[in-house]
DNA sequence: GCTTTCCTCTCAAAC
DNA sequence: GCTGTGAGGGGGTAC
């Protein structure tokens, strides 16, 4: 319906960003994110010299990959606890400590208690001053919970109508759209995130949620421009096909091969 | 000098093996070693059609390549207390609990505290029968260094005169030459091994030594034989080779790239 | 003949 | 449009 990848408000390449930026780049991740860059680009050269300009509206298809449905946009007030646990867990990690053990029924009971717990609203302060405002709007009243999780001061109505900037990702969303590793998005100084229950089974892997504007926003630091991420990503999707398409022909073309299946191949 | 690699003593592809084995193979294990098999005899069976039998020594240079000095042979007592810290360490690790944080001091300041620890030798029963003997020579002076982080009786002559089975292997050794993998190296219960001080710098990562005969047998069972093990290798050898050179031509022939040396190319 | 981490891709299983 | 882990490879770093 509505296309939530917006054009990038933040100039391409912007090293010093300042204002609502909650992610300073650390040495070591320019370092790679510059890494990165460098490689991404001599392989898009080559690419380039290889197709001599003959895919054009490759781009088209790659937003049009990247549409999101917000439907994770309420705000997820009964999944508090999840985050709580998770930002201590995120701690724990960090000083060196893994205190939970990989035990499901010692995680779960953990999650029970946590959710026993009654949830405190946030004190409204008297002084109009002290009280941070909307980002987009100048509101006060702000959606508490991202302000906790993402560090992102947005009012409710804000996040219902900029669904581009403040609609949630999933991690492997993040990872295929746009082009985040694993690392990074486990770093919870660059991305923070949201923990949500799996909705494939409650008692899987925990999804995570990150916040639109910042993944782009990271993203384009990473790849220059949300139009270099997408000739990357365009350049990878035609690799893998191409990839593939070799794969099972080869498979086929050998004669002396017993083929099963796809999978079963002497 | 002296070819480090021996002709199997076990029978390819066995799979109840009995007596000093250290390690049986747990359902996941034999799962992803079988997995592994089946992905390389598809390979191997695809890479044989391509060539038509061309290739026939390449095993030669394989068993040159894996060819050991043994200078890990003798008993390393001096570095007793590295191996105490570890295991304790790994003890921890499988518990779900890692004590010990990411500081360089702290972890410096437990190994000299366990360096000053005193050296207490294994008592010696009276009783002859209750002794353990060497594997392969029946004799009652064991290496106790070897049955304590390999689990392997065995005496210090016959780790001399046998270093095809008793000499130490890196963990580095034990990928390129065996093919073993990140999580089975990791594993003690496959394949225990021994820690010693980087022989580049004290305080860079230790270096993990694992016991040859040992890391021998578990490849043999994961790919077959040490035939098999050595056609995988010498496929990924090619491979490799290959593809670096298609990398570089391609690189060359791209004359609108900018090629300042092998890895600076815009 | 040092180790770790990272990257990319793939797939299983349900962290 | 779920996440984690593993394989395989490569390079930089100094757990
Ligand atoms: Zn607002
Ligand atoms: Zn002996």
């Amino acid at each position: 319906m509505n296309t939530a990848r917006s054009p990038p408000k933040t100039p391409p390449g912007c090293r010093d960003n300042n204002g609502n930026s909650p992610f300073p780049l650390t040495p070591e991740q320019v370092k790679r994110t510059e890494m990165n860059q460098l490689k991404a680009k001599a392989l898009f050269a080559e690419r380039l010299k290889e197709k001599q300009g003959k895919g054009g509206n490759g781009t088209d298809s790659v937003t049009g990959k990247r549409e999101r449905e917000d439907r994770y946009i309420q705000p997820a007030r009964k999944f508090m606890n999840y985050i709580e646990y998770d930002f201590s867990k995120i701690k724990d990690t960090k000083g060196g400590f893994i205190v939970d053990d990989d035990k499901p029924e010692g995680r779960k009971k953990w999650d029970e208690k946590l959710f026993s717990k009654p949830f405190i609203e946030p004190p409204l302060s008297l002084d109009p001053a002290k009280n941070a405002k909307c980002r987009e709007c100048r509101s006060v009243e702000l959606d508490f919970t991202y302000q906790r999780d993402f560090n992102c001061d947005v009012c409710s109505k804000c996040i219902k109508d900029l669904p581009e900037k403040y609609s949630l990702l999933t991690k492997t969303e993040c990872r295929t759209d746009y082009l985040l590793t694993e690392p990074e998005l486990k770093d919870v100084e660059i991305l923070p995130h949201r923990l949500k229950p799996n909705p494939h089974a409650s008692n899987w892997s925990n999804m995570m949620l990150y916040l639109r504007y910042q993944a782009e926003e990271f993203a384009i630091r990473k790849w220059g421009s949300l139009e270099k991420l997408d000739e990357i990503h365009t350049e990878r999707e035609t690799k893998k096909k191409t990839a593939k398409d070799k794969r099972f022909m080869t498979r086929l073309e050998g004669s002396s091969l017993i083929v099963i299946d796809e999978t079963h191949c002497f």
